[in-house]
DNA sequence: TCTGCAATTGAGATTTATTTGCATTTAGAG
DNA sequence: CTCTAAATGCAAATAAATCTCAATTGCAGA
């Protein structure tokens, strides 16, 4: 059993809930996605393997995973909800408290650093942080 | 004339839009919210003044004070677009560029510090920035 | 001030995303 | 194997966001 599977079935059973074959399935195509997704994608992205998982079930299992930090709820975009899974990637670490469901950052990360980083891959979704001020930039002025 | 007005005018103009009635309606609304918001929420409070602007027109007013940079698109959802303006407020300004839209971060802001204080204020909002590890905090081991 | 045209609007219809109700099925403890 | 709570699929219901279109408005130029 894949580690991600155990910790949603670790975090499930928390809850008296179960790994079900419909929940290994989703999570599976979770973590096939290594780019941000939304429920749409997942469930077209399920179909194609398995033909008997509704969207239904998707939809009731995202937050889910969400509350195991499994998965954040990224932006919202094009008036859907984005979701993106957890990498076991420094840069996207989690300080989750899978008791209480507490998440603390970690301090050893500089925040700025991966701030840029993530500036430089994808542009202008920083604006999301509320880092800025407004001017012109280079090009421009 | 207000100051985000002109702004927000200045930004129609490089658009050839105009400055309309209804668009000064949303804007003042918008300033006198000082936390998040959604459009529904908006078009509720416009129409306790107002009894004219249309829900279509809330909606079609959105992208353009995004996209002026006078307000941003939140990262808290519930299934709604969430909104808030953006203050004079140094922790949240922002590095548009007028122009071309681009947005450039600040590199003088610490943005580890102001995670830290987001954090502290609103605590476990700050997931939606992908940084973190997994564990327990200190009430809970 | 008047005119013409492109931009804008409101109202309602429509599309799309998400949630819910319910009968049936499933997981897992005993 | 049996029982019960949890889970599922389907379809219907909500709710959010967008679009259509006829009527209106703003503004540049005569």
């Amino acid at each position: 059993m894949k580690e991600h599977e155990k910790l949603f079935e670790d975090f499930l059973r928390t809850k008296n809930l179960k790994l079900t074959k419909p929940r290994q399935i989703i999570l599976e195509a979770v973590y096939d996605n290594h780019n941000h997704f939304n429920v749409d994608a997942l469930y077209d992205q399920i179909k194609k393997k398995y033909d008997n998982v509704s969207r239904a079930t998707v939809y009731r299992t995202m937050p889910l995973l969400v509350e195991s930090g499994l998965i954040n709820q990224s932006l919202r975009c094009q008036s859907k909800d984005h979701y993106e899974h957890v990498h076991g990637h420094p840069d996207h670490l989690h300080l989750i408290c899978v008791k209480c469901g507490t998440i603390l950052e970690a301090d050893s990360i500089n925040a700025e650093k991966l701030l840029r980083k993530i500036a430089d891959k994808q542009n202008f979704l920083i604006k999301d942080f509320n880092l800025g001020a407004k001017g012109y930039c280079s090009d421009c002025r």
